[in-house]
DNA sequence: AAAGCATTGTACCGATCGGTAAACAATTTA
DNA sequence: TAAATTGTTTACCGATCGGTACAATGCTTT
């Protein structure tokens, strides 16, 4: 009875959510073929290493999507402005309005964040400097740009948490719009005169 | 050969430490008798019903910390403008310049986290509603208070977690720095004509 | 049909999990 | 000094941990 799940990715796709919900370590082995449907015959013939290779299949494969729907999106989208609206909307969309986690944060704040940190290194500054780029297309100062990017990426992650301990994703659009609008070119929030 | 430490408050900081580093599901018991140097026997002398009870103290410790050093603040000091002061001042030094993660978000993003949501909720929910607060009280538009509060509290944990993945600790207090000069009175930093 | 590979279920491994029991030592109280 | 109280050590419990072994099953190719 082979090919009860039809693909690998598949699979991640469902690790990726248990991840998410329990944490590295709270994700136990027992829990995975249980919410997988998965032996564990199964599963380490996916993934040989085991726990481990799951998780980095699954940081992999949302760096992948993050690289195809967001990074790449800020770097070939002529008009800047535009960029930043499938950013945010891509966004808003991808963590479910602020019922879903970011998973690269969840390991960032687990014990498992050492074993993992090239991948959430990669993530967070691959997203920083495209976002930063993108900005300075849109408007703003050179010299603003690095800071404002991160003030955004880590004002998404910090509007997750926050949601998920208020008990109100609403909490997550409500920052998302303000983190959007400090993207508006300088000029238009702030006199030029000293 | 009893009193080996000094006293439960001193278990409590050193507990806080581990799950800090290890999160809560990270944080096994036999992680925490090798770091804190106590027995089984003594841990569930100071904490009956174990780790869940450990982890209650220290969130417990944690929220009454902030309530008197923070949110009473941010209510008492007359002058607003000072009392934000304080409050970033506070802040930068006790997550250690972005050395140290907020064990709130850390379980927040874990999967204990709905087994202490009321901590987690009580501590956010007041934070931001003396926060908001202080930001009337300083010139804020009375409309955009809890909004900026949230965008506050959430940039800050989100700083935490960019600091700890980018592994550069400076991030956090950038971010810090961008979020303390959205507290400026709003007709300083927005031309008011439409 | 036969062979070969991909996939799965099951049983099992040693290690560790959170937690308990109870004897015992130190300190405080009477 | 004797009795409680407080704190510690040690050994142990059943359950679960991550991981392995391997036979069996399905599918694909020939």
């Amino acid at each position: 009875m082979s090919r009860v799940v039809a693909e690998r990715r598949d699979v991640i796709a469902m690790l990726a959510e248990i991840f998410r919900e329990h944490g590295y370590d709270g994700a136990s082995l027992s829990l995975i073929t249980e919410k997988t449907g998965l032996g564990k015959g199964s599963l380490y013939h996916f993934f040989p290493r085991g726990k481990e290779e799951m998780a980095e299949a699954v940081l992999g494969d949302i760096a992948a999507w993050f690289r195809t729907h967001i990074f790449d999106a800020l770097r070939n989208t002529e008009n800047a402005e535009q960029a930043l609206e499938v950013m945010f909307a891509a966004v808003d969309s991808y963590f479910r309005q602020g019922r879903r986690l970011c998973l690269m944060g969840v390991i960032a704040a687990s014990g498992a964040h050492d074993r993992f940190a090239r991948e959430l290194n990669g993530y967070f500054s691959d997203w920083r400097a495209d976002l930063a780029v993108t900005l300075e297309r849109n408007g703003t100062p050179r010299a603003e740009c690095a800071a404002l990017a991160e003030e955004i990426i880590g004002g998404i992650q910090g509007a997750l948490i926050l949601a998920r301990s208020l008990d109100d994703p609403g909490a997550f659009g409500r920052v998302l719009a303000r983190l959007q609008t400090r993207c508006l070119p300088y000029r238009e929030k702030r006199d030029t005169s000293g």
